[in-house]
RNA sequence: GCUGGAAUAGCUCAGUCGGUAGAGCACUUCACUCGUAAUGAAGGGGUCGAGGGUUCAAGUCCCUUUUCCAGCUCCA
């Protein structure tokens, strides 16, 4: 058969190939540009294509849709085999999703013997092929099918949608979904699939609905496809930081201690100290930040002020809780207190500690800024998400005219030191705005909400930025940029953020005085420069599997002695590395070269010195590079040190 | 918080029907003084996460609890 496409190239089909070989075709791209085709002389919608018996097949000529009708596909094969399985499962939804699908059913929770099951009587189906047949009904009378048929989730659905809508339904064999398409036309296209995992999750997740089980599954229209996943899978294990910055012994973790309280060991350490102290020279000595160091807590009556008593309490710690917002004694006399969960309202009693003129301004001021936030007990992850972590944390105070340069300078440092980092193409960029269904949630009018979101979105557009916008992400005061990154799994969580406030400095009685000697509100920028610390090792270690850049590195040199007739010289080059300030050891152990390289090798130690008799005869080291194969070879020490100082220096990354 | 899984030596893990605890790596000691990913031998190390219960007997069964892991964002 023939598929003329519309640009007048044609595609050629033998008669017996088979919808999936079609669809790889278009996964591959080759019906890309095509909106209408020509199938044997019949013109057909742009969304069909020709299975194996010349049926039309709804698939559509695009990469993204075609693999999204292939996924729902292969979600209702998996709901009808649960409803053989378990003719009491009650339906719900079953969308695709990035790298495969879900179906989520009310039905008790399964474990692995039971996707198994699920997964072999999903085989029998499609082996079995059935056709995709669609029909339409007019709402009620869909409704009427789907209380017949016992799916009250269904039903639930059919109501929210509009009282003149055509529901419309597929079937395939026994099973009959409510569903708006697309789909394949036989359930035989779906060979390559696998049920990865279940688990919980509301119904339309509301957490105070019902829990339903939720069965993931991929599917791919080629076996090297499914493979390739499944191996990908296995693999991004090994870059996981919470796996990988155990075995490191970067962090760890302590029952008695608490969750999401993660305590950091020698090495992890040392490098969020590393990254710390470059954070703070940069901002005060390049970008005219000033340092502050301020308490931990404060008074129940601070945050009264900031309202974050009122919107936030549910995530603060309170010490000597009085049980209820107003009281800031408890019954026998205890000052109410709270762990601070963010740096706002203490840098601008710092700032209104002196008086301001207006030649003052901008006054950045920048905190290294331990913050305690209550966490939901299941929220906790790793590095990524903890009750207690540290921020390079920061407030802008300036005036009105300031505010836009300020803003884009904020994230100019942001782009900086992920550049540094080697990060920056990882990131996606999101203007969090204000919920305006949920005003509650926020200070302030809808009015002003509008007026600063805009000169939010003037400032991105001016910057050029690529940026999506998104309702109900913002912080209760303000609207923010958020620059975003999703770790090994493609979680996505918020890095740095810049936030314009436009409340704050009222509720707190800032003010500058102007060219005219009159007292004026300033405007506040809230910024991160490289977001919180833990976070942020938690992604470095996941871009580069543990081998972070060799300035970050705890130990960067480790200098291997053949045997301890050697280690005066070893010493002699210990001493010389030092004096360059390069953080090296000695492997003083009596054990074999072989040995001490494999160690050092799986401790990813950034370069390692053998040091031997030809060595010590000539003032040299045998350098090995972390990540090459063999040595690179005898160098003088001091063109060695010269190369990594110059490394350090430049901050380079592969 | 909710659903599910897990917790046994420093680490990774085995432990059958309920019958009294095991391996590899690591660690310590000794020998070897070694040239680019693991030298050999010997030894020490456990309230089986915590608390309670059932039982003649619990790592194993039951309850409670703590921590860790996955998911609860993708919306017919």
């Amino acid at each position: 058969m023939k598929i003329t496409l519309k640009d007048g190239s044609v595609k050629e089909y033998a008669q017996a190939m088979s919808v999936i070989d079609i669809a790889s075709d278009i996964s591959e791209g080759l019906a890309r540009m095509a909106c209408a085709g020509e199938v044997d002389g019949r013109v057909v919608d742009l969304r069909t294509v020709i299975d194996r018996d010349c049926e039309l097949s709804i698939l559509t000529f695009n990469d993204e849709e075609g693999r999204k009708a292939f996924r729902h596909t292969a979600s209702h094969i998996l709901a009808q085999a649960v409803k053989h399985l378990y003719p009491d499962a009650k339906c719900t939804i079953g969308p695709a999703i990035d790298e495969g699908f879900y179906y989520d059913f009310d039905m008790p929770s399964l474990s692995r013997e039971d996707l198994d099951k699920i997964e072999a009587e999903m085989k029998k189906l499609v082996k079995q092929g059935d056709a995709i047949t669609s029909f339409t009904l007019p709402r009620e009378e869909a409704i009427r099918f789907m209380e017949e048929k016992q799916e009250p989730y269904k039903v639930e659905l059919i109501r929210d949608l509009p009282e003149d809508a055509e529901i419309s339904f597929y079937t395939q064999g026994d099973f009959t979904d409510l569903c708006a398409g697309p789909h394949l036309m036989n359930t035989k296209a779906v060979k390559f699939f696998k049920l990865t995992s279940s688990s919980g999750a509301y119904w339309r997740g509301d957490s105070n609905k019902k829990m339903l089980t939720r069965i993931y599954g991929t599917a791919y229209t080629k076996k090297a496809d499914l493979e390739e996943r499944l191996e990908f899978l296995e693999n991004i294990k090994l870059r996981d930081h919470n796996r990988l910055g155990r075995e490191m012994q970067l962090f760890t973790t302590v029952d008695v201690i608490g969750q999401g309280l993660p305590l950091f060991m020698p090495k992890g350490t040392k490098i969020i100290q590393t990254l710390q102290r470059w954070i703070e020279d940069l901002e005060d000595y390049e970008w005219g930040y000033v340092r502050t160091r301020t308490p931990l807590m404060a008074k129940s009556d601070l945050y009264k002020i900031s309202d974050h008593w009122y919107h936030y309490k549910e995530g603060m710690f309170v010490l000597n809780d009085p049980g209820n917002d107003e009281a800031d004694v408890t019954a026998d006399g205890k000052e109410v207190m709270a762990l601070r969960p963010m740096t706002c309202p203490f840098q601008y009693y710092v700032y209104k500690a002196t008086q301001h003129s207006y030649r003052d301004l901008p006054y950045r001021m920048g905190e290294t800024s331990t913050l305690f936030r209550n966490e939901d007990s299941g929220e906790m992850h790793g590095l990524t998400r903890v009750r207690q972590f540290t921020l390079s944390e920061g407030h802008l105070i300036c005036t009105p005219e300031q505010i836009g340069d300020e803003f884009k300078r904020c994230v100019e440092l942001a782009q900086y030191c992920l550049t540094t980092l080697g990060l920056e193409g990882d990131v996606t960029y999101r203007m969090s705005k204000w919920d305006p269904n949920d005003s509650e949630k926020y200070l302030g009018t809808a009015e002003e909400w509008d007026k600063v979101q805009d000169a939010m979105r003037d400032i991105l557009n001016e910057i050029g930025l690529d940026y999506t916008e998104e309702d109900g992400e913002a912080a209760f005061y303000g609207p923010k940029l958020d620059i975003q990154a999703k770790n090994v799994y493609g979680k996505e969580d918020t890095m740095i953020t810049v936030q314009l406030d436009m409340f704050l400095a009222e509720r707190f009685d800032m003010y500058y005085v102007d060219q005219n000697g009159e007292k004026k509100r300033p405007y506040i920028i809230h910024r991160s420069s490289l977001g919180c610390y833990e976070r942020t090792l938690a992604w470095l270690i996941e871009k580069y599997a543990g081998a972070l850049p060799t300035w970050l590195m705890p130990e960067q040199v480790r200098i291997l002695p053949i045997s301890d007739k050697f280690m005066d010289y070893a010493k002699k080059v210990f001493a010389e590395l030092r004096k360059a300030d390069i953080k090296v050891t000695i492997d003083e152990r009596g054990e074999k070269i072989g040995y001490k390289i494999r160690e050092a090798r799986l401790e990813k130690i950034p370069y390692m010195l053998v040091v031997g008799a030809n060595e010590e005869a000539e003032g040299t080291v045998s350098v090995r590079r972390r990540g090459e194969d063999g040595d690179l070879g005898v160098m003088p020490l001091d063109r060695f040190i010269a190369d990594i100082t110059e490394e350090i220096r430049e901050k380079r990354h592969d």
